[in-house]
DNA sequence: TTATTAAGCGAGC
DNA sequence: GCTCGCTTAATAA
């Protein structure tokens, strides 16, 4: 397990690595840098607002579900710039009502940008919740031109 | 096997 | 605007 702190325009950012690929990435309130990685610098490229595709990082999905692995890689298909529902998100994977579990499975999303849950909102686009805090959420939205 | 849980949604007032 | 009822899979007891 390899792990990166960086700094980034939302604060101090924990990047965990793994030999399968990304673990997790926290957000930590104080921290000091240790060096780089190229993911880490997407992921800062990314929060000032360059378009940055995360579709080729590899993640390590140990720990995950079949289901809950299937229900975050559909996520990752949202394309810059674009928001889906939770319901979308459900019947995109065959789960025709069971879509509140979809909610669930997006609280134990260890890879907040990478895997971009704040891509997905309610359908009357208010917010729903971010492992972050609504505040990030809304921040990666405007980013991404999403006005709300 | 049963109870509990989670970041939603639409109907009806 | 607000309240209410509901679905599903995972986890714990």
């Amino acid at each position: 397990m390899e792990e990166i702190i960086f700094y980034s325009p939302i604060g101090y950012l924990l990047l965990q690595i793994t030999k399968r690929g990304i673990y997790a990435v926290k957000k930590i309130e104080k921290g000091e840098t240790t060096g780089s990685h190229p993911v880490a610098e997407m992921i800062k490229r990314y929060l000032e607002g360059e378009k940055v595709d995360f579709a080729k990082i590899p993640i390590d999905w140990s720990g995950y579900s079949p289901l809950q692995k299937k229900v975050l890689e559909k996520v990752r298909e949202v394309p810059y710039g674009e928001w889906r529902s939770y319901s979308w998100v459900g019947k995109e994977i065959g789960l025709n009502y069971g879509w509140r579990y979809i909610g669930k499975v997006l609280s134990l999303n260890r890879t907040p940008i990478i895997i971009p849950c704040h891509r997905i909102i309610y359908k009357n686009k208010n917010l729903g919740g971010f492992t972050w805090g609504k505040e990030v959420k809304k921040f990666l939205l405007e980013l991404e031109g999403i006005s709300l």
